[in-house]
DNA sequence: CCGTTTTTAGAACTCGCGTTCTATACGATC
DNA sequence: GATCGTATAGAACGCGAGTTCTAAAAACGG
């Protein structure tokens, strides 16, 4: 099918690699010249290629505007990036309805969790019980990623421990109290007096994590 | 000398805002409309204002071309260097109204993806659109972690390829057809004859990932 | 060797976009 | 009250930039 794959990939990581350098991506006569070209004609024609296998995004057809959500390019070389074990699941944009659903031109990089997620010290995971998020996509069971913190934003979701429990909520600050608002019909909040001290928020919750 | 400070600093962070969420910086009338000005020679005359107090600047003045290097607006930076592969999440157990929530106590293992799912050469991960399995806890926007497998048992969770486009949805067999069910009220099942040939089962769904 | 597909060139077209010029209110200053 | 700097509008100019059409090498397949 495609036999030139090389120069589709060398303008793919020209985009990325001016977009990060300088923060704005090239213009087509731009591509032209770095690539040797001498008409703007040749970019386009490649340009229409990376979009039809999806390796790259232009949603609107402005001056120098591209979505390169593809991580898949982060590598400097080749690569042939093949799903490998070991270090993370591949994740994949675009899936057509051609053969190899793990062919490259799918590849959208690796997912780890450490890349996920805002890991660091301060990062831990928890199993939730309860069905009390469920409006929220929490369900019984699921894992949640939590940052640790004193403090959350106004209703964001975060964990919030009364006595020996922990759960996770919508906390509201309501001056007087504290409002835990469950993300399901079935559940009335809970209120708690700022002067109890068995209460303090553990952290935010930055993410879920469920296995089916 | 400068009275009118705040439309200034607006716009730098107009400017700085849609570049960090769409990569591309924004056009001098797009500036315009976002803040109702009717005229592109305002949004002129504060640029150039930027331009005077250094705290914008544009070498060229090419289209959507801009340099934000004032460490003013610095705060939110994106990681520029993906983590060096970690070790995981600590999980955590029981959780204790005590203190020290990343007590040793507490520990119950560190989380890692090609430990919590089952990694291998036929996992991968896709990225769900749409709300049509919201009640099964799949919400627009989610990674679906995916064990490739070309049949699913009668009402699996699983990834369905219909044309161009891969949809999640719970697959029964029907005989004759394939129904695809949503986990939404709102939405209808779908229905593929099996003589249909641009329909594929891709995999079976086997967890969910999601960052909040 | 010939027909087909892929890859490149060149030029023209149109529209997006930054710039500039002219005006007009509105305060502040003298 | 005349004047000056600030803030905005409106229109026009000119170039940058993506697209498209035609065409022709170059590579490929039988």
């Amino acid at each position: 099918m495609t036999r030139d794959n090389d120069k589709e990939l060398a303008i793919l990581e020209y985009i990325q690699r001016r977009h990060a350098e300088t923060g704005v991506y090239p213009s087509v006569r731009e591509i032209a010249t770095e690539m040797g070209f001498r008409s703007t004609n040749t970019v386009a024609y490649y340009l229409n290629k990376l979009e039809r296998t999806g390796l790259l995004e232009r949603p609107t057809r402005q001056a120098r505007t591209f979505a390169l959500r593809s991580a898949a390019l982060r590598r400097r070389r080749r690569t042939p990036v093949p799903p490998a074990a070991g270090k993370g699941i591949p994740l994949l944009g675009r899936v057509a309805a051609g053969q190899p659903i793990l062919a490259q031109q799918n590849f959208d990089g690796m997912v780890t969790l450490d890349g996920f997620f805002p890991a660091g010290e301060r990062t831990f995971a928890l199993r939730v019980r309860g069905d009390s998020m469920i409006e929220a996509g929490i369900m019984d069971g699921d894992l949640v990623i939590v940052r640790q913190q004193t403090r959350v934003e106004q209703g964001e979701i975060g964990v919030a421990i009364l006595g020996d429990e922990a759960t996770v909520k919508r906390i509201y600050d309501e001056g007087s109290e504290w409002r835990l608002q469950p993300e399901n019909p079935a559940f009335e909040p809970i209120r708690v007096p700022k002067s109890d001290g068995s209460f303090a928020v553990a952290g935010k919750v930055v993410g879920v994590l469920r296995r089916l």
